[in-house]
DNA sequence: CTTTTTTGGATTGTCGACAAAACGTGGCGG
DNA sequence: CCGCCACGTTTTGTCGACAATCCAAAAAAG
């Protein structure tokens, strides 16, 4: 083994790295259209720009992040079809997941996801909006886990990163995911009632966006003048 | 198994490059577990190093080649399980595309549609197995293309090719994707019969399946002795 | 003869330097 | 006052060299 521990420069995995920007966007501590430059980044992970540029790749493969070339790259700016395309992605795969999910469901999975929606109302409890996002998000995606198709879980795992984005651009005052939702559908799972569960899902999601004012933004300078002109 | 296709002058883009390593996978040029050296795809494509890893990371991420770090890049090897997921996976994205599809369809949609289906009847009637499977699979993405939702579409594209190399490990010596199965479901989008269109995607996508040989292969270094042995 | 170790070659991973393009700033002219 | 253009700075893109690792074949040991 080498001796040089002196200076502890933790080379972070490309995974790690991905991860922590992903969940920075849920948190919506990355704003839609912010721009990700390599050297803020390089800095930020005390990682080269290699490895940087590597996962700027990934991240834009993900749908999290847009690659203007000779530009740079920018955290996701969903336009209004994209939005209302992700949440139909949604449905479908959600769908199918909640309805194998109940197929397959057990008590260990069952105690997992009260849990999630346990720690989600605590943090929304206590005013921790970033943790209630995160936790909610990962409610969905232990669904997928728990019906065990790895391919549709990744589907998902990118669709609830983007959907925050959405949230976060066509941004909801209220809140997003209701408890009571996600206790409805632990009920519907529990007894188990696939079809119920299938339909709750459903719902819950449509409930999401209509909850959203997606309408195709138009670039008009003219706003600031209209803002001063009351 | 060379991807030399003449010298290419012009620097051709990421997304060409990609697009012509994913479309040797899918005719089964470049078989599951193949080697994706950089120095020669650097002399195929007359690309850098830097963009050939580049485009790895890509093929990566769609699950096309498997990233072994220190290793190098190999075509997508798919386990039993992950063969039964993309399966599962893909009628959960081609119900809903098909149904969506049968829901918008028009006289110029279905046009295309019957035309890839004769092209394909064509390529098969001249033994041309390489074109029949790539249209077989267009025609797929052209359904989802026409549901109209770019998320859909993007998913199937990945899976289309990933059941490719499925196709190619599980093989099957009969023919896969039957021509009379998207004949029928060109009827029922005709109609339109939104439900039946569903069931024959559904259908059709589980005969493929069942087409095929798909149980874990277990690694045995006996199995030379015990072919010597007899 | 089989198994283990060594060693040379080949391949992948990383880094720094350089080229190319875009952005902001300031000056100029209308 | 506004728009336009030139210039320097900043940022992105690319390339080549070097280090690290792996692989396969040869050599050594049991």
């Amino acid at each position: 083994m080498t001796l040089s521990e002196g200076v502890v420069r933790r080379a972070t995995s490309d995974e790690a790295i991905v991860e922590r920007i992903v969940a920075a966007v849920m948190e919506h501590k990355l704003p839609p259209g912010a721009k990700l430059a390599e050297n803020a980044l390089c800095e930020a992970f005390s990682a080269s720009r290699t490895q940087i540029r590597r996962i700027l790749v990934v991240l834009g493969e993900r749908g999290v992040v847009t690659l203007h070339p000779n530009r740079g790259a920018f955290v996701w700016s969903p336009s209004a079809e994209e939005a209302r395309d992700v949440f139909a992605a949604r449905r479908v795969v959600e769908r199918a997941a909640v309805e194998r999910a109940a197929a397959t469901i057990n008590a260990r999975a069952l105690a997992r996801l009260r849990a999630l929606v346990a720690a989600g109302a605590a943090a929304a409890h206590r005013a921790d909006e970033r943790e209630a996002i995160r936790l909610s998000g990962q409610f969905h995606i232990e669904i997928a886990e728990i019906a065990g198709n790895a391919v549709l879980t990744r589907f998902l795992e990118d669709l609830v990163a983007r959907t925050s984005l959405i949230i976060a651009f066509y941004g909801a005052t209220t809140q997003t995911c209701s408890d009571s939702d996600h206790d409805d559908l632990i009920t519907a799972l529990a007894a188990p009632n696939v079809a119920r569960a299938g339909e709750l899902m459903e719902n819950h999601l449509k409930r999401i966006e209509a909850g959203l004012d997606i309408r195709e933004m138009v670039e008009r300078p003219l706003d600031i003048r209209e803002l001063f002109s009351g």
